[in-house]
DNA sequence: AACAAGACCTGTAAGC
DNA sequence: TGCTTACAGGTCTTGT
């Protein structure tokens, strides 16, 4: 479940973790798509979660001699559980709490995910010392998207998927916000005027912050395990919606490929 | 520096 | 019913 807002509502909840100490933390299988480090335990058990936040679309645990980072990739969760219960098909780990019998387990058939052991500056860490912007950040604004954009000849979806420009933005939101904003997927980045980029930089916002209230709204049934419920509570206009009419203008959504990644857009509402 | 394409995996649904 | 194929929410790495 990996679109930013899907993060999000991951952060928001295991929250509770917080302050909590690791009593002990297993390794059932390390393949994901880079091996889990096998000195995870050595290192975690017995310490104290500090804090549980998000950057882009990673999760940081803050211990408080390390960084535990998790990356979902396409089909990652994490559940809560009792430890005696049996594991899942695809549970790579499990953090188990001191005083508790409660369990966090990642699962993750597609293995696209990762989990890491940071020892030094999370700034230093290089899966995050590039990224770029987070999207429900102030900073990011019109003005922002447009300077980026100068000289950039790549299709505009692809643009805003481009996490060393902005981070976050999934191929759902990127098809959505884009016909929010009557803006073609395809054209290049340097053509979209300013005041389009204005009005695409506010949908983007409004797509990510709709998603992660909807998905908020299944925090309380998160820990039962129906994770995905809040994904699919979300209405497309464009994702996914190849060939039937578009709720604007009646006109058939289209398919095409960006960056080798389905796109969908009206071709009578976005130019 | 910018961009396109390849790579990593399994599960599911559609097509034959 | 069973086999084959296409496709899926991500992003790092390699090659032009």
């Amino acid at each position: 479940m990996p679109e930013l807002p899907e993060v999000e509502t991951t952060v928001r909840g295991i929250k509770s973790i917080e302050s909590s100490v690791i009593e002990r933390i297993d390794v059932f299988n390390p393949n994901l798509r880079w091996p889990i480090s096998n000195d995870l335990s050595f290192f975690l058990d017995n310490k104290k979660i500090l804090s549980v936040y998000r950057r882009a679309k990673y999760i940081i645990i803050k211990c408080s001699n390390a960084h535990l980072v998790i990356h979902l990739g396409m089909t990652g969760k994490l559940v809560f559980a009792k430890p005696k219960d049996t594991l899942k098909k695809h549970d790579h780990m499990q953090i188990k709490f001191a005083n508790s019998d409660q369990v966090i387990r990642y699962n993750d058939p597609r293995r696209f995910g990762s989990a890491h052991l940071v020892k030094n500056k999370l700034e230093d860490f290089r899966l995050l010392s590039n990224l770029g912007i987070e999207p429900l950040a102030e900073e990011f604004d019109g003005n922002f998207l447009f300077t980026k954009a100068r000289n950039r000849n790549v299709p505009i979806k692809a643009f805003i998927m481009n996490h060393h420009i902005v981070v976050g933005v999934g191929n759902i939101y990127a098809s959505e916000a884009l016909f929010l904003s009557g803006v073609r997927p395809s054209i290049p980045a340097r053509r979209v005027t300013r005041k389009k980029m204005e009005v695409l930089v506010k949908n983007i916002k409004y797509v990510l912050s709709i998603a992660i209230e909807k998905g908020g709204s299944t925090i309380s049934d998160f820990m039962n395990t129906k994770g995905e419920q809040g994904y699919f509570q979300i209405d497309h206009q464009v994702y996914n919606r190849e060939g039937q009419p578009c709720n604007q203008c009646g006109a058939k959504i289209k398919k095409i490929i960006i960056g080798q990644r389905s796109s969908f857009f009206c071709s009578s509402c976005q130019c």
